[in-house]
DNA sequence: TCCCATTTCGGAACCGGTTCCATGGCATGC
DNA sequence: GCATGCCATGGAACCGGTTCCGAAATGGGA
């Protein structure tokens, strides 16, 4: 009934008694049944006892232990989250809503940070083979083909937030189709000679958002019978760094530079509006520039984008998840997000027919001019 | 052995045969004893006896569940981290830094997101009362007494990652000295009327850093001989938004505006630059201006800060809860990490002695001048 | 050949809740 | 008064690894 005996460095017995659940029935005067009633806020006990359990309780100030539950019950009541560099503001922003989520609904939310292959890997076995969680979702990651099919076999329940796989419930966005309204936005600007300034990192482990938003590009294209330059076309690493060096190469065509670039993402719209700066040029007279996204710095910065639903997405996925675990069948299994162009200073430039006062043309080290639809920010 | 029944809506019984180690042990001809030491990679055991072992587990497919494990062990292998608003960017680097120590330790990260008082209440409570976790990490929490009281009578290993409690391992900055630091570097610039621009966030549930900074910021005012002003004094919700109204107020106060700010955090600084921008002023010439925390964003936008090693804080917190887990007593229980000033063009404005190109001034709406230290970005 | 130390191994007891079945008490209906 | 049914309850069996003790096998030395 809970005492266990251990013998430290040759000397006497230490006797460390736990207060289990069968103390707490014992000093209440009822059966560990009723007191596991008691925890689990079953109906089927008298008021009074219910009473006098929970006084025990409190006075003995016993804590069941979750690993015996978990035991018993055959589940962890946790959910294990992937997530594709966690650093990434987008990222993030779903996990947050994943997390809440979860917690509302009283999952442990435990996060797997995920940063190469083999970390991958390690956490992925970890997560199946060690039934350390009940489910898992996937935060803009690409599964292996081979971890997928045993999670199919296994049964173990998974959900796809940024990403899609055949039967398993996924909420995703139509990568294309972004691509195609970011791009469309420039053409009908007047843009003709449109760069394109992505990223290579879903060779490595993630999903390649990046390629399916050039797909977009490519077909805006040639809808309005542009025939695609692939010198205006670049990839490198997701940081604006190396976006700023892609679009430099680029600006240095002379003549045949870019009027506008379709960044695949903010993080590079940053790093193309920098080398815009370096090259002299003007935007968006010079060059306009258009990211994905719709992160916080799109808005400080002023450049126009694609929003996505960040937070929403995994909101979604989670709520998914609570209903495959509580048995309820996820209706809408796979999920579309909507995507929207949200034109700002980087594409459109100022207008002038806007009514409300605009900031001045700042001179300086420092000229973070930024175009304000109104006055709320300094309201 | 493993074999459980259950009835369907009156039908047939199902019998669901789950693989245990017992399965593993009695098809493999030895003791469920051998079989838990081939698991845990004990070195009592026959190596032709572990490959058979091995090869059995392979075959059926066997995986140990987590929760039995934990519970003979009597430990769960995880650790809670409680996070306070986890959308800030400094809070995130600090938690990555925090999750990939605990991961490649083999501990799972549980993530607790505080966003208000009662989840605060009551993800503590879930934590401490059921015992799901062996350990609490704390990110820029201030914990409640009691709590903090309880915590340390149950013996419940604790560490705190910004911020410090007596008796606890923690990982932490001298705020003050921080804010000391800011607003010398800007009285060695010249400048006599500083203001100062904080958020009010610490009432809820987070720690002080804000004022923590403002003390800082009075000390030096003393120490040069300055008599503060409290109209240059003021403090708002942790947005740049709220900084960019708040410093709005102070540039208009004429004369008497001050000519350097000091943000006490980057996010709200990025707010003071736009206000100076709305109102026509020039930085540093006008307004000089320095954050705090060193985010992405300053760089991105050459702002002045003051330096902290944020996912270093997190490398190091998780790190003493290794240790703590593991027995061994972490050395330097408390520990402070440095800060120093990051001068950038916020505040220094082109440095006309330096060698390498600077982008020129660019007109336009969005003038995004950003005073780069050479080169290496469009490299 | 016998003794003792070492290595390897089997398996019962145990960790601490959960669940299900049996039981007792009480009210209702005939 | 007795059968019936429901509610509340006790407690044994169970969940599936871990650990420890005792024992068997092995090997080396006298």
């Amino acid at each position: 009934m809970g005492i266990r005996c251990r013998i430290l460095w040759g000397e006497v017995a230490v006797r460390k008694p736990t207060i289990g659940i069968a103390t707490v029935a014992a000093e209440a005067g009822v059966g560990v049944g009723t007191v596991s009633r008691v925890l689990n806020g079953s109906n089927q006990v008298n008021e009074a006892t219910r009473i006098r359990v929970l006084s025990t309780i409190e006075r003995l100030d016993y804590r069941p232990l979750r690993s015996a539950s978990s035991l018993s019950k055959g589940r962890t009541d946790a959910v294990g989250i992937l997530v594709s560099v966690i650093t990434r503001p987008s990222v993030m922003a779903r996990l947050v809503g994943v997390i809440d989520v979860l917690s509302d609904a009283g999952l442990d939310a435990v996060v797997f940070n995920v940063e190469n292959r083999a970390q991958f890997e390690r956490h992925l076995s970890s997560i199946i083979d060690q039934r350390r969680v009940d489910g898992i979702i996937s935060i803009s990651l690409r599964i292996p083909e081979e971890r997928v099919t045993r999670i199919r076999k296994l049964g173990i329940p998974l959900v796809l937030v940024d990403n899609s796989l055949p039967n398993f419930p996924c909420v995703y966005i139509d990568d294309v189709a972004g691509g195609n309204m970011a791009t469309k936005h420039l053409l009908s600007l007047g843009h003709r000679r449109v760069g394109f300034i992505g990223d290579n990192e879903h060779t490595a482990l993630g999903k390649s958002s990046s390629e399916d938003r050039y797909v977009g590009y490519l077909m805006a294209l040639e809808a309005a019978g542009i025939e695609p330059d692939f010198d205006l076309v670049a990839r490198g690493p997701h940081t604006s760094e190396a976006a700023a060096a892609l679009t430099s190469a680029q600006f240095e065509l002379g003549q045949h530079r870019p009027t506008a670039i379709f960044a695949s993402s903010d993080t590079l719209a940053v790093g193309v509006i920098k080398a815009a700066q370096h090259h002299g040029l003007k935007i968006p007279d010079d060059c306009a520039v258009i990211g994905f996204d719709n992160l916080d710095i799109s808005s400080i910065l002023d450049i126009s984008t694609v929003n996505q639903p960040l937070l929403e997405s995994g909101i979604k996925g989670a709520s998914k998840m609570v209903s495959l675990l509580n048995g309820e069948i996820a209706k809408p299994h796979r999920e579309e997000l909507p995507l929207d162009v949200v034109p700002r200073g980087s594409s459109l430039g100022i207008q002038r027919n806007n009514s409300t006062k605009l900031y001045g043309v700042v001179e300086g080290p420092i000229g973070l001019q930024i175009l304000q639809r109104g006055e709320e920010l300094v309201s």
